[in-house]
DNA sequence: TTTACAAATCGTAACCATTACGATATACTA
DNA sequence: TAGTATATCGTAATGGTTACGATTTGTAAA
């Protein structure tokens, strides 16, 4: 997703395009890979001297709620990248950079009858190492 | 895994078997679902008044890195359940109770070269909703 | 362009899950 | 049953997140 694309999202939504807000966007478009709130917080601290936590965090869950980010729990930490938008898919997540690759298979086209009886709300297929270049570099 | 299995490894690397510890196996080995710190530690104050978090932590860490339990993130905060043991599978988990079901199929089994210069140390499938039980409650 | 007001941000405190640690109690070994 | 290493308690600290009154800012109307 671009930084228009999200800026659209917001406004077509009745929500003010503010500064702090593109600042935001903008470091999630252009990093392909999961953050924490806390990398979000030291990236804007640098150029939003005090922004307040609550700046960052609302801005999160408002972001989160309108599928301009998605999220995933890590070692019981959220962690947040960019929408990619089109059709679903999974990703590859580094350990070490956060990084993501695609990954074009969803178990959930074998489930086939296996929950029968469950109402099925949401699935997660998520796969854990090193991308190539953190690989070089250990 | 029943609970005298769990003692046999606790014994076996040389822990002590106390009273807390006996409850807290028999506490996850007679449910079959994940249960946070928190359940844990609620069970545990109603037997055992003024049980520690100490306590608590230090033995769900002890008995995960023993594989007496597995872990799971869920919503920034870890739930554990006991070692299935068995052979490699993934869960259906109830958002409701945190019961979970087995499920017999793996998406590594289908990653093939997908990830052909990537260090692979885990991966993560798991399926959320209701379970018939709270389904019907609902 | 200015005004007016709802919405966004700040500054800060509180909350919750988790970790940590010195003092005390307990399980195991001899 | 005595000695010792280990486990637990009581409690304080940490880290991620949430919350809120006071202030500032973006937007739309005058």
């Amino acid at each position: 997703m671009s930084l228009n694309d999200a800026i659209n999202i917001l406004q077509n939504h009745g929500y003010k395009m503010t500064h702090r807000r593109k600042a935001i966007i903008q470091y999630f478009s252009t990093s392909d890979g999961y953050r924490t709130a806390k990398d979000l917080y030291e990236h804007m601290e640098a150029k939003y001297t005090g922004i307040s936590y609550d700046t960052v965090y609302r801005n999160l869950h408002l972001f989160h709620d309108l599928d301009i980010l998605e999220s995933t729990s890590l070692n019981a930490e959220k962690h947040f990248r960019i929408n990619c938008g089109d059709h679903h898919h999974h990703h590859f997540i580094c350990n070490v950079c956060g990084g993501t690759k695609k990954l074009n298979i969803c178990p959930m086209d074998d489930i086939g009858t296996l929950l029968k009886n469950y109402t099925i709300d949401d699935h997660k297929f998520e796969v854990y190492g090193l991308c190539p270049s953190c690989k070089l570099a250990s």
